[in-house]
DNA sequence: TTTTTGTTTTAGGTTTCCCTAAACCCTCGT
DNA sequence: ACGAGGGTTTAGGGAAACCTAAAACAAAAA
């Protein structure tokens, strides 16, 4: 199931992309989140009503200052989320995992894998390649 | 919001302490997964008539063999989720974390963060400070 | 054996999230 | 200007989870 995270974030990555300004469609966000576009208004006028979209009927939403600093956080968490699953596990779909995993993350955990992420640098295991390969081998390395 | 996988794996869990033929309450579930008793008993139900559990009234839920398999699996993730945060992390609530996260983390993820687990011995953070010599005997053989 | 007690179940209702179908609105091409 | 076409919205449902209150039950106490 996806919540409200997802679309919050959802709409503050694409605010990166075309601007603050710029209003995103129902469209956009349902396309994303691989839902229906009745379902994507719904939702996005159900976050108008707790203040953290403005949605415009037609034009789309943006992102209350309320909203943004929530989306922030969740960017946040998204992004260690998702450096963590590449970096370290060797994860291709990294983003989607990250989207996945964003709202059921406690601030904890995630402010702790930054840590780690920081300490580890570029160092992946051996044993992380050596499962990456037994379940998609790459060209390079010889398959035991 | 709660899913199967968490009645499930409390199942299986509650299984491991009280051997596998003692039914286990619609009470204890609710209590373990912090829900209302009805809501336990309908949940338990639901999962009897998808095959997953055997469902006596007034007696309780026991796992079938095919709600077993499912749950050894969703065990197995937990475990290492749980590891995780315990030992790299070093999350205080790391049970609870692990139990959180079960069901959206995909089988790559757990089994890649498996076997970052095994090869990182020596890299903690410092915010595993917490002594974790003292552990139970797990009579369960971490196959993958 | 009857009562009491605590647990389980049923009943009834709410919320959240999603869908399809149909109406609606805006814009663009003619 | 006006009528398509395409995206958006409303209408109408439905499924999943959960809750409280009240009824049903089992087992132990009296």
């Amino acid at each position: 199931m996806i919540g409200a995270p997802q679309y919050l974030l959802t709409l503050y990555i694409a605010e990166r992309e075309d601007g603050e300004e710029t209003p995103i469609s129902p469209g956009y966000v349902a396309d994303a989140l691989d839902r229906s576009p009745p379902a994507a208004t719904e939702r996005l006028q159900n976050l108008d009503a707790k203040g953290l979209v403005r949605y415009e009927p037609y034009e789309g939403a943006t992102l209350t200052d309320e909203g943004r600093d929530a989306a922030e956080e969740l960017y946040d968490t998204y992004r260690i989320l998702s450096r963590f699953c590449r970096d370290v596990l060797g994860v291709d779909d990294h983003e989607d995992e990250a989207m996945q995993l964003v709202g059921n993350v406690s601030p904890t955990v995630a402010e702790r894998l930054a840590a780690t992420l920081l300490r580890g640098g570029d160092n992946r295991g051996e044993a992380t390649e050596a499962a990456e390969s037994a379940s998609q081998p790459s060209p390079d390395s010889p398959a035991s």
